[in-house]
RNA sequence: GGGCGAUUAGCUCAGUCGGUUAGAGCGCUUCUCUGAUAAGGAAGAGGUCCCUGGUUCGAAUCCAGGAUCGCCCA
């Protein structure tokens, strides 16, 4: 009962961690924490591996806290929770970052520089920081096991992701098509749906009116009419090789000034304004069957045949001409439009016109109306446009010029506007999955809920196919091989590789595994097989992290069968069509299951200023920062309870100094008050081993202390942390501001079972906490308790390792705690202190309140400072009831004769109602002419306030204060001043609490008289041994100051008295 | 243009099933209490619950439309 340590008020948090961590580590606790459950069910996290190529910023404690807290509090539940760390190890981002730091910026020049020697920088970046994400794990109390963390570098787990490839090639789910895909030209590669989701950003581009004259006259089209197209991608003009449009789309032919146009009608106003003189109207299939046609190409040569104009379900008048420009490579409604109208062959790349380089720049075709070359030059470069442009309005083409605002994708890494570029790529079939990935969505908990459906459910619903391949040299390589016939074949495991080929690999990633060839299996086929050059998209690698991270199943298949699905996965929102659904994807096609059964989607941390935080944006709040002033557990104290994870953070230091100040300190120092005078009262305690107060005061802290764990218990099943962490700071307040104010005589008195109560409480809320903070959770049960190493090792507080309840004695301390206030609030009203005793309080209460506060009176007589509580029954000596209607209950009842019901109810005599009540009779009203029965709970007493008393009043219960003042309780209002005086100077002196001194007072008559009534009280609340009044202060005393009582003179002396 | 989410006091956030007079913390003003707490307590100032319409006896809450912000997708 004695804690060993003792403990400092002003603990400086940071440096108690460091203790904390030291005594962990010492320990070993982490692991005993699994070892403990050892044969315990597994409840299954999943880590989403970061890339530890760049510092870790807040973002990543957030996540990290939150991957925290969970396996703590299912570990003290009993679980045994396995925590494998792991890191994405490929990928651009790597690659960049190795590119930035040679100076180069192209794959020619990584090229030159040599894969080998590219790939080994890579290998090194990717572990840059490792050493500074270690520390950060440790520091922000984010148990993981890193030593043993998976790598997706690693050879077991290329092996493992080869597998998972080859098994879907199997299925028939792998396969190579020509498409348009979201390119990165400065990357040099295709880029996944989902990575382009990661990088839209609102640009103005110009937009361009082009006038295309036509070919020749057909059906409504006439010799000298052109075609009016619009685009915001000018670049594009060059790939053009015919116009779609909309076959039930109506369109004009439209005069304005002395040319005619054709345009969709509905864009004819908006376009060429109000004074176009609309001539002919037709529909949109009547141009294609007519075999409508324009004069291209543009900007290349080309044969003089005409353009057509051809069928594009997809063209809308929303905006633009209702004419579209159709550029098979370029865009992904252009490739299907223009493979629809026999115009290109999709299997047969050379029917395609792609004058774009894969570098982004012109090919030799490309050329100006005046045979000047563009060869070479990039295509979104803005100076660019503006030549095309140029030369658009030299060849008199360009109708009219706009800026267009809109979102526009851009590489996530480099930052450069992708573009639409028809090339082949390898594609995983998910949208034949797409069923059961919906099916595995629905066995999902998704907090918030909302993504199921939504976000989340939305994506999978519109799910297409998986571009995985990437042109690119870090990463896991593509285990396909084709022969020069052409066909393919997938490798699942290095041994099969080294079985076909003869060659053992130290190392697959490329180059080495570019050399490795193989004799075409397929029968008949004799070729040599290689490899070709693409390495997998890095989403793939960590949506293979469940079996990949255990080599599954090439070795250790037992581990992954028992560790899938996970149970708990937490990332930030932006892993949607990420992680969330990388991991998805690759378990519903391997496995046809979820990988996970719970996910918590975190928000974005935004600055001061509403900014997304971000390493590439620089406006990262440094970690260390926020770490080295208020300490980790406050770090993550603000994550878990300044709000619901989900909706994102507006960050801020000051919020978490406000958590500190109002949770943190405010537990501490109510542990602080335990060990100070557990200490001070060594000798009444020493064999008092865990007393157990029967108080009602003890009793209700312990079922305050029981009905929150089970509380935080309910809330942490559901992942919610943040009500549950509220709940925790509820109860600590109760216990320090409620429990410990109430108790403190019992304190300093030495009561056993004010010690044991205090301390059962505060090891309860050490291990409801121990999840969320658990730094001073454990510090405080290690002084406290220490049985175990640590607080994390103990079971979670519940059933019965919990006080027995009391929900009668929490209520009537409640009804007791809200008199108090009403008395409070009535002395405010009186100016009067409530150092000043006064003769009675008048409550008023009926039934259950009475009976509460009755219980209590001790408590409310002490608050209040009174020397007699007096009940009365009925509002008239202090006021009178009004009665009111009770809505909730009595709205569904009469429904739209409410209001008249509510009018009768008014109408009732509340003095009758109350004695109704207090009887528990019937109360009659009549509502359109028939009658009703009221119960209590129908209707609403509220006190109604007289004048000229001093009266709080709320609800049925009111409290009254008598004002007047006798000698008596005058003289007893001066002692307690003087008490009040003598503690400020005991301070002032440097005194501690428990110093025993000598005193000596002097001054005003009417304050020594007061002195002297109240002797033995001055004397005990000061712990003075001697206690003079009106003498001559001794000459040892030190300490001496003059004050004024109600305007009274009072010299205080006094010394640390040096008997015991 | 579409989807999802958000919008409540100066700031950060609660608000249960639709129920009477919408709350807390911080900050501010005044008072007060301290033998642990730069803490606590009381009072006060501070609100168009984003707007408009609808459903309902009754709407911060449900519905529709709109505005603004964020994220995502075209």
């Amino acid at each position: 009962m004695i804690p060993p340590r003792e403990v400092d008020a002003h603990q400086d948090l940071p440096s108690l961690e460091q203790s904390v961590l030291a005594r962990w580590r010492e320990r070993d606790v982490f692991a005993e924490s699994l070892r403990m459950r050892e044969g315990a069910p597994e409840w299954i996290f999943y880590e989403g591996p970061p890339t530890a190529n760049g510092r870790p910023g807040s973002h990543h404690v957030l996540s990290r806290v939150f991957k925290d807290i969970y396996p703590r509090y299912k570990t003290m539940r009993g679980y045994r929770v396995e925590r494998k760390g792991g890191w994405d190890c490929h990928g651009l981002p790597v690659e960049i970052g190795v590119e930035q730091e040679l100076g180069i910026s192209s794959k020619a020049e990584i090229e030159s520089y040599g894969i080998e020697a590219f790939n080994a920088k890579c290998r090194e970046s990717v572990f840059a920081f490792l050493e500074e994400w270690n520390l950060l794990t440790e520091r922000i109390g984010f148990w993981v096991d890193l030593d043993d963390a998976y790598r997706t570098l690693d050879e077991s787990y290329i092996e493992s992701v080869w597998w998972a490839l080859a098994e879907i090639d199997r299925k028939g789910l792998l396969y190579e098509g020509n498409k348009v895909v979201p390119y990165c030209p400065r990357c040099g590669t295709a880029l996944s749906s989902h990575e382009v989701a990661l990088g839209y950003q609102d640009v103005v581009d110009p937009s361009v009116y082009v006038r295309l004259p036509a070919h020749a006259p057909a059906g409504p089209v006439q010799a000298q009419d052109a075609f009016l197209i619009w685009t915001t991608t000018p670049w594009t003009l060059p790939g053009n090789i015919a116009v779609a449009a909309g076959p039930d789309i109506e369109y004009v032919r439209a005069r304005i000034g002395d040319e005619t146009l054709i345009l969709a009608a509905a864009r004819v106003e908006r376009v060429l304004g109000e004074d176009a003189e609309i001539l002919e109207r037709f529909s949109g299939g009547e141009l294609t069957e007519a075999g409508a046609s324009y004069r291209g190409p543009l900007f290349r040569e080309g044969p003089d045949g005409g353009s057509m104009i051809i069928v594009g379900d997809f063209v809308t008048t929303e905006d633009g001409t209702g004419l579209v420009h159709i550029a098979p490579a370029f865009g992904e409604d252009d490739f299907r439009a223009a493979t629809a109208a026999g115009l290109i062959d999709p299997t047969d790349p050379h029917t395609i016109i792609n004058p774009v380089e894969p570098d982004g720049t012109y090919d030799k075709r490309v050329r100006s109306h005046d045979g000047r070359s563009y060869e070479g030059r990039f295509v979104k470069d803005p100076a660019l446009t503006q030549e095309l442009i140029d030369d658009l309005t030299a060849q008199g083409l360009l109708f009219k010029r706009e800026d267009y605002e809109h979102s526009y994708p851009h590489c996530w890494r480099c930052g450069t506007p992708l573009i639409y570029y028809a090339k082949p790529s390898w594609y995983i079939a998910t949208s034949r999955v797409r069923e059961a990935m919906l099916a595995g969505n629905e066995t999902v908990h998704w907090h918030p809920p909302h993504i199921k459906h939504g976000r989340f459910g939305d994506w999978l619903s519109n799910n297409v196919d998986w571009a995985i391949s990437r042109e690119r040299y870090w990463g896991t390589p593509l285990p396909v091989w084709r022969c020069t016939s052409g066909h393919t074949h997938t490798i699942g495991s290095f041994a099969e590789l080294q079985e076909r080929s003869g060659s053992e690999l130290a190392d697959h990633h490329r180059p080495y595994v570019d050399e490795v060839q193989f004799t075409c299996p397929h029968e008949g086929c004799e070729q040599p097989m290689s490899r070709v050059p693409e390495v997998i998209d890095v989403w793939f690698d960590s949506g293979a992290m469940p079996f990949a991270q255990h080599h599954a199943p090439l070795e250790h298949e037992d581990r992954f069968q028992q560790r899938f699905p996970a149970d708990f996965i937490c990332e930030a929102l932006d892993q949607t069509r990420g992680w969330f659904y990388s991991l998805l994807a690759v378990s519903t096609l391997l496995f046809d299951q979820a990988p996970y059964r719970n996910v918590v989607c975190l928000g974005l941390i935004l600055d001061a200023e509403g900014q997304k935080m971000s390493k590439s944006k620089g406006n990262t709040v440094e970690p260390w920062q926020v770490l080295d002033t208020y300490g980790a557990d406050a770090f993550r104290w603000y994550f878990f309870t300044s709000k619901q994870p989900w909706d994102g953070y507006r960050f801020s230091q000051e919020a978490i100094g406000e958590g500190v100040r109002l949770f943190l300190k405010q537990l501490w120092s109510t542990y602080f008050f335990y060990v100070l005078y557990a200490h001070a009262n060594r000798d009444a305690l020493s064999d008092a081993e865990h007393a157990q107060g029967e108080d009602d005061l003890d009793r209700w802290a312990r079922s305050r202390t029981a009905n929150t764990a089970e509380l935080v218990a309910e809330r942490l099943d559901a992942y919610d942390a943040t009500t549950a962490g509220r709940a925790i700071a509820g109860l600590v307040d109760e216990l320090s501001n409620w429990y410990v104010r109430r108790s403190r005589r019992r304190f300093w008195e030495g009561d056993p079972a004010a010690f044991g109560t205090l301390r059962e409480c505060l090891l309860i809320v050490s291990k409801l906490l121990a999840p969320f903070c658990p730094f001073v959770a454990d510090e405080i049960y290690d002084n406290l308790d220490g049985a175990l190493a640590s607080v994390h090792l103990c079971e979670f507080p519940l059933g019965e390792r919990l006080p027995e309840q009391d929900a009668a004695l929490e209520e009537a301390m409640a009804i007791a705690r809200e008199t108090v206030r009403l008395g409070l609030g009535a002395r405010a009203q009186a100016k009067i202190k409530v150092r000043q005793p006064l003769a009675e309080a008048v409550v008023v209460a009926d039934g259950r309140e009475r009976a509460a506060i009755e219980r209590m009176v001790e408590i409310v007589r002490e608050e209040l400072n009174v020397r007699r509580v007096r009940f009365v029954h009925a509002a008239d000596e202090l006021g009178e009831y009004e009665v009111k209607a009770n809505y909730r209950t009595l709205g569904p009842l009469f429904g739209k004769e409410m209001p008249l019901a509510a009018q009768a109810i008014a109408a009732l005599d509340p003095a009758k109602v109350a004695a109704a009540v207090r009887n528990g009779e019937g109360i009659g009203i009549a509502v359109a002419g028939r009658e009703h029965t009221l119960s209590a709970e129908d209707v609403i007493l509220t006190m109604k306030a007289p004048d000229g008393y001093s009266v709080e009043r709320e609800g049925v219960h009111a409290v009254a204060l008598e004002l007047a003042l006798d000698d008596d309780l005058r003289r007893e209002g001066h002692a307690r001043e003087i008490v009040h005086a003598v503690q400020n100077a005991r301070k002032t002196a440097g005194l501690a609490v428990e110093d025993r001194i000598a005193l000596s007072l002097d001054g005003d008559e009417r304050l020594l008289s007061a002195a002297s009534a109240h002797r033995d009280y001055l004397a005990g609340e000061t712990l003075a041994l001697e206690l003079t009044i009106a003498g001559q202060p001794q000459a040892t005393m030190g300490y001496r100051e003059q004050t004024r009582i109600d305007d009274l003179e009072l010299m205080i002396a006094l010394a640390r008295s040096e008997r015991d």
